[in-house]
DNA sequence: ATGAAAGCGCTAACAG
DNA sequence: CTGTTAGCGCTTTCAT
């Protein structure tokens, strides 16, 4: 049976305060008797209760975070950055993921207050009113991670998607490309891929471009990116250059690109998006945008621990999000087309 | 301040007890009263106190992980099976990161215990007797996930990383390769490494080879490995294979390979280990030990949660690895260094 | 400086 | 079927 303080108290010949006091306030107790009851405790191997002391406390120093998964790189370095800070704060940091499957999102952030949690943090947009509702009546603090989303009620940390996806359509456009094809995950309930739609298509317009937009219906993985790719350029072979919305789904594109003979960039231009450690060893390395997701996730741990301790209330935080180029995208010429097309 | 029991009974005119049973055991409360605590409970917004709970039963129902990192493939993959399971069984799992620091294992163990975990899930073999000591005398259940080490006194569900890397050296001799240099990670409290290098060295002696073990002795990651291999192989520039230790050391090497103007696998084999996703898209896709990492993940925890519900004891478990031959290996024939070496 | 005692929110034993 | 009561382990007044 674990000790407890009664057992300490006994043993010490003092009394379960004294005990207490010594853990939590030394300097108000007597030396001597702090030494005694300090040997007793480790003769005994005590250490407190978390329960007791949370309850007692209300204060349960655990925040959750919820993420769509883990095994993808951009997911894994956010957690990653997380849990460290958290540690380090003396918080306990739980990790919960939901697919990209709002309902489920819902479920699970419910649970996880109900589980004690303190905070949340959030990979994305929260679309769910549900949960909103929920923490908006339980007054539990929310932190939206990966979006920058403005000032709005939910304050949010991570990069302005719109932007981002503005530098890469900009860049591509100024490499005379003409008709463009872009690559986007899942868009339900997914702020990230709506708001690079949304900057693809305004630049497109100013630019004078073409633009065409193709969804990848399921669960986006390098594989079904690579289905994708294949199916919208058997309808669209005229492009020349293609916007991958994730590091992963250019992954997807390039496999795609190897087994189909296009040669990237001289006939295809490819961007991806996240900056994922493997991008630059691709071949070619990927133009993408840089996406500091562990700093994110560490910002967002700390504000979240700030506000818990002291009260502050948490800024939303834009983060830069330098375009890389790489060798993965180039100029186009008149020739370019043609020329490549013939090596098919 | 959040409703208590006390705040749903007395709204629902009926004790606590009642406003309990109604959500633990609602089939022996009147049908009528239950539905008048429910509306009560729904009207505060009343949810049970998990500390509370946790106090009153004694049971937690967290599980504590612990991994070197979180954002490489391998452990992000194991990280995943195991907050899946452990979510659908109604189990909360925090996750830690340790690096490869043995001492940093042992005090994050503890303190997760201290925090309350009930179970410590370990990423490979627990080398610290520090750690070991406390888990025993507090009879803390653990299991070591990815290695299986036998039948010891500490349960381990994963791979044998002695016979993977038997059947790698000895793809590897079958195709004619002489000279053979592996690239290893750390060693110092890594069995996984310390593992693969014994039985590289008995396969080499058996099979009349001449092996190098390069070991990296930096945190590894991509670029580590890749300096490793630059040095390495400025030293022992007649050999002909390159095992590598890991999928992420064998990245780099590639990359190596890449900026040197090596030739792989026509000058050089390399292969690797684990199998993470990426492996199937390098270019040559690389040969390697296939690690079901997700599922030893989800095995684990499983095996976690039905020792702490049920009380059966925790079988360890040898999960098969089988050799991914792919492009990044090829026979050698008496030409091959020759020809390949004019190339550079 | 220390001890006695109350109580955080919950559940289980017991009584009715 | 329901209520009363005690107590999980801890901390914190309030006394002394």
């Amino acid at each position: 049976m674990k000790p407890s303080v009664k057992d300490v108290a006994a043993l010490a010949n003092v009394s379960t305060a004294t005990v207490s006091r010594t853990f939590n306030t030394p300097d108000i107790v007597n030396e001597e008797v702090r030494q005694r009851v300090l040997e007793a405790a480790n003769q005994l191997g005590y250490y407190s209760n978390a329960a007791a002391r949370a309850l007692r406390h209300r204060r349960t120093r655990m925040i959750a975070t919820m993420l769509p998964k883990l095994d993808d790189a951009i997911y894994a370095e956010a957690a990653n950055g997380i849990q460290q800070t958290l540690s380090e704060k003396g918080y306990v940091g739980i990790l919960e993921t939901s697919g990209f499957n709002n309902k489920k999102l819902s479920d699970r952030g419910r649970h996880l207050i109900e589980r004690g949690a303190e905070g949340l943090l959030v990979f994305g947009r929260i679309d769910d009113e549900e949960l909103l509702n929920h923490l908006k009546n339980f007054k539990i603090p929310v932190i939206s991670l990966y979006s920058y989303l403005g000032e709005g009620e939910i304050p949010s940390i991570g990069i302005d998607n719109y932007t981002a996806a503005e530098q890469i359509a900009n860049h591509i456009y100024d490499l005379n490309h003409q008709r463009v094809l872009m690559i986007s995950g899942p868009t339900r309930g997914n702020d990230r891929q709506q708001h690079r739609i949304q900057a693809f298509q305004d630049v497109t317009t100013k630019r004078h471009g073409h633009s065409i937009v193709h969804e990848i219906d399921k669960d986006y993985s390098i594989d079904d990116a690579k289905a994708a790719f294949k199916e919208a350029f058997s309808r669209w072979n005229d492009v020349t250059a293609c916007i991958c919305n994730s590091d992963i789904i250019a992954f997807g594109v390039l496999l795609a690109c190897r087994e189909m003979n296009i040669n990237v960039p001289e006939r295809l231009s490819v961007t991806g998006f996240d900056d994922i450690n493997f991008s630059t060893l691709l071949n070619p390395p990927l133009t993408t945008v840089s996406v500091p997701v562990a700093e994110i996730g560490r910002s967002a741990a700390l504000a979240m621990v700030e506000h818990l301790e002291h009260g502050l209330p948490i800024a939303s935080r834009c983060i830069p999000s330098p375009l890389m180029k790489r060798e993965s995208t180039m100029a186009i010429s008149d020739s370019t087309i043609g020329s490549s097309q013939l090596r098919q």
